[in-house]
DNA sequence: TAGTATCTACGACAACTGTCATAAAGGAGG
DNA sequence: CCTCCTTTATGACAGTTGTCGTAGATACTA
């Protein structure tokens, strides 16, 4: 039983196409040379593909017409970032962090509704939590 | 007037190195490499604290014992990468995010409270935004 | 002034990345 | 079977990054 993927530390490249494999399912090269809203080399994509495989980031099918499938999950691979970022920028804390994201002037009522209901959700945790303890 | 520093895209490494000029100061060669809290070459640390000036996104004073500072700011870059974390893993909602950040366990009631106080201002902002139009 | 400790400059190297060109392999139509 | 188009396989190259070693420059101290 061999885990492998421990840290998934993606170069920004890799995240470009492993994003693009998250949103658009298992690709083939030529949709993927397409899918990817800029331009770039037929063989950059499939290097870039291959390299991904190799690395098993992603895993290509013996079809012909070969289509790519991203194996890690966008969660796995966010959660890292996010963590880091976390780490990094507010020292760990998810409030300031929050606090940037609601700044978003583009929030609609019903998003804030549904944040009003997580935050109610967290606290009845903790008052669980604490109930236990 | 150049302004230079638009895209701030900083690879992982080059975070490592400003992340904790970002929190611990200035600092020398030598007390950035015991700060890193990593076994790293003296010399290491000095070739990518040169590499970060000449891209402009540190400096570097003129003293004897140099002092490095980081000159873009850890929002640039955080905004940045929130923004790419957003659109790439949630398709640009915040409320996905937010979810998985409330998810902490070792969030505190006082932090749950700012974050519902976040939650309120934004719901205000809102409904001033809404009066206005 | 000589010796020692520090700081700095420079160069080297391998791994990784993004980029692509060339060309071999396979399949579809005639 | 021959020709054309698509799919794959390789190989190449330059730029970036992480890693250091060596050695010159400067400063402190006995």
């Amino acid at each position: 039983m061999k885990k492998q993927h421990k840290n998934h530390k993606l170069s920004a490249g890799e995240m470009e196409i492993m994003s693009m494999l998250w949103e658009h399912g298992p690709l083939t090269l030529s949709e993927s040379h397409e899918t990817l809203g800029r331009p770039i080399g037929y063989t950059t994509m499939q290097t870039r593909l291959n390299r991904l495989v190799e690395k098993n980031l992603a895993s290509r099918s013996s079809d012909r017409p070969a289509r790519y499938t991203a194996v890690v999950t966008p969660d796995a691979v966010s959660a890292n970032h996010l963590e880091i970022l976390l780490q990094r920028v507010t020292g760990g804390s998810v409030v300031p962090l929050v606090a940037h994201l609601v700044d978003d002037p583009s929030l609609t009522r019903e998003q804030i509704r549904e944040l009003k209901k997580l935050i109610r959700d967290a606290e009845q945790r903790l008052g669980r939590a604490e109930d236990a303890s």
